[in-house]
DNA sequence: CTGAAAGCGCTAACAC
DNA sequence: GTGTTAGCGCTTTCAG
């Protein structure tokens, strides 16, 4: 089937091509009587605008580079369905990139992402680098950053705060007098699991004590459940913070099978809420990140720079809550 | 900072650009000194072709829609991932589109999925209905659906057969005496709810038995969880299929609230497997689609559609694998 | 209110 | 080998 073109609408409805260019963008000056037979043309050809030339001519493409760790769609997913959802109201198409470790990776997003001359990005991963973000703000392209709080001329940003977070968990622990506390790592999530890391010690540095309970999990441990099962063989604590449910779930696995009860003998936090926290038993005790208000504010936020709204703040900090369940009491 | 266009390459290469488009495109037709003379001026100005324009020159986009339900991802991630995976290897672009119940939504997304001009589309969603299909299939442009099996002059599928998995799997139960299966609804997916409850009725069939075991979900019940909490209180089972894992999870909780133990009073089986099925205790028994695969194999597919390479075979049917966990015996 | 014409950045014949 | 030129489909002044 010949694509229908701009021009075929024109001559079917017997006017000249700007009329009907006008007609499709809504321009008021067209009088009723053309507008009605151009949309009757338009009908009946079963018109439809071809965007990518509409792109070249605007220079803008309504869509805008959606880039996120690769396989990460189970703790992304509701950040993404917030971003779709207001990226359905404005119009705006979304193209997915996912970036995989190691830096050469990242270039060739840049380099997708501005040939496919997207109107911004919104990035989502630790992995970045500051250069690779120099180079997207060389491009002059509007980005938001989800997850880091970072800004720039065009960069903007949209983060929780866990440092705080943390921070705010340990000191009402310590002030019940629960003091032996520890941070399990995660591999995936650096910039989290520092500021969870940099959250416990202030917490303790405030009250005058030092924070020592970072377990780190060696290199070559294949995943936190098997790394677990032997650490818990030897070690306990009265509190332990994780940053996904998968770990949280690997957690009490693994404390389980070395006797640990959970919570009685172990309380248990996960940094990252999931449905799944609230679906198995028993019910993971977790800080509410608003994942989806994440994806719609960061998506709100691009709409704003792209129209260069001005944008009063750059750095937007959402609120996280904590969902006290059955691994804390 | 002003984009810099084939022409200013041209210009500084003191090349025509002609010669520019042929170096970037590596037509070899080019002398190796004005190359490596284009090649210079193009790293000099940080030269990045328009992928717009080039997609309105070539009419292609390298660039293929994806359609899924919204809020789909935890169980579309891994399809994503093989999907782009596949996508990245060959150079295409992935432009996400989710869709919402409601017929009206579905032209919404044609009307995109047209007007973005993608190269191809892949969709997967139980709710496309064939006029949409059809719709789209006028425009002529390849599609590959996944999870149904479907197929017309532009339109392949990829699917995995649960109808046949479900007879297995019944077959197996009837022989071994157990007679009282029950399969669950799953609301958000029609379709292969349907090739469950047909897989059942075969086997029962061949065996020369009725089935009803078909639990269907009340309209007014928020969720399987707090439907399961009150059926179990009056009904039992030996063993119970469902299709996703918070189905199962729900299953569990309710059937452990009402005293049924599992497996011991009743089996059950999760048709779609997902790392979380293994994460819970007990671990749940499974169908292990090979999701990535169906992701991949689409995309694989998509691309030999675009080059017209004969498609051998319009309908890939993918094999689904048992995975025995606690859940069963 | 509508039409003519000049691009947007690139590719692909077709010349030279 | 390389340059010239005519589009790809649409928007947008600028005239009328």
């Amino acid at each position: 089937m010949k694509r229908v073109t701009i021009y075929d609408v024109a001559k079917e409805a017997n006017v000249s091509l700007a009329t009907v260019s006008r007609v499709i963008n809504g321009s008021d000056v067209v009088k009723l009587q053309t507008k009605q037979r151009v949309d009757e043309a338009i009908k009946k050809l079963g018109y439809k605008p071809n965007a990518i030339a509409q792109g070249l001519a605007l220079q803008k493409t309504t869509t805008i580079g959606l880039v996120i760790p690769e396989a990460s769609f189970t703790y992304t997913g509701m950040i993404i369905n917030g971003l779709l959802d207001v990226a359905k109201i404005y119009g705006y198409n979304i193209i997915l990139h996912t970036i995989t470790e190691g830096i050469s990776d990242v270039d060739m997003i840049v380099d997708v992402v501005i040939k496919s001359r997207v109107d911004g990005a919104i990035i989502y991963t630790d992995k970045i680098t500051e250069e690779s973000m120099a180079m997207l703000n060389d491009y002059n392209i509007p980005i938001v950053v989800i997850g880091n709080r970072v800004s720039a001329q065009s960069i903007c940003s949209v983060y929780v705060d866990f440092e705080k977070a943390i921070y705010e968990l340990c000191s009402e622990y310590l002030d019940k007098g629960i003091e032996d506390i520890a941070i399990l790592e995660d591999r995936k999530n650096e910039n989290s699991t520092n500021d969870l890391h940099n959250g416990a010690i202030r917490a303790f540095k405030d009250k005058g004590k030092e924070f020592n309970g970072f377990i780190s999990i060696p290199k070559e441990e294949r995943s936190s459940y098997r790394f677990l099962k032997k650490y818990f063989v030897e070690h306990r604590h009265q509190l332990i913070v994780v940053n996904r449910d998968s770990q949280a779930m690997a957690t009490i696995n693994a404390a389980r099978e070395n006797g640990i009860l959970i919570p009685e003998d172990m309380q248990l936090v996960c940094v990252i809420d999931t449905k799944y926290n609230s679906m198995v038993r028993p019910q993971i005790s977790a800080f509410t990140i608003p994942s989806y208000d994440l994806g719609a504010v960061s998506m709100r936020l691009m709409t704003k720079m792209l129209q260069s709204e001005g944008v009063e703040d750059k750095e937007k900090c959402l609120n996280y809550l904590f969902t006290a369940r059955e691994t804390t009491y």
